[in-house]
DNA sequence: CTTATTTTTCTATAGTTCTATAATCATTGA
DNA sequence: TCAATGATTATAGAACTATAGAAAAATAAG
């Protein structure tokens, strides 16, 4: 992943309603959730959640699918592994990080 | 890592000037840098870079110490970790991200 | 003590983000 | 077609963030 890809991501989940957001689908799984469902579940105004789906979606983190009355936003895994994949590379081969790693597979 | 530390994390990320200072400073490991040498490596202005210095370290992911006339600063690796933990394990377990950490350790 | 060096703080400005209200678009069913 | 439901867009104001130059604080050396 690329850094402007990354600071993007990165910047999509540092906001609380958009963290909440994700981790929501993230746990919904390849179900994904409506905004309605979101809605209830995280108690966000649907305006405010349209927002913040928006900019999820917009960070490649979320996708949108629509069916009949509804839409279906999923988490992207795909893209939060390549996020944590550069900063497992890029951010922390100094020290512990890349040690740890190593310890948890031995 | 709490929700409120987790967001603060990556907001301080979130941002092209601290992404590079944060990665160099990783780089550099335990010995760290000082604002001179980020400054001269990364062209940055002095003062923006004291400004992203600051939030880094207020996010917990730097800390500052003083040799003499130079400041040293440091990548924060534990805090580093702790983020990673958390969206490990709390932004990832649906699908493929749980699953790939399983595979890497076969 | 004075001066030079390193780094931060102050101040001002420009731009971005978040939130809420109101209006609009898209789909379904009577 | 008309109304109802689900969701987004438009807009505006408040709060926050980024940048840069000038001034100030902390330290070391002469």
């Amino acid at each position: 992943m690329e850094e402007d890809h990354v600071i993007k991501a990165l910047a999509a989940l540092a906001q609380q309603s958009r963290l909440r957001v994700f981790r929501a689908l993230v746990t919904a799984g390849p179900d994904g959730l409506t905004p309605s469902s979101l809605s209830d579940a995280l108690a966000l105004p649907a305006t405010s959640l349209s927002f913040h789906l928006k900019e999820l979606t917009n960070a490649g983190l979320a996708s949108q699918e629509r069916q009949g009355r509804n839409l279906i936003y999923r988490a992207a895994f795909d893209q939060m592994n390549g996020l944590l994949a550069y900063l497992t590379d890029n951010c922390c081969q100094g020290e512990s990080c890349a040690l740890e790693s190593k310890l948890a597979c031995d």
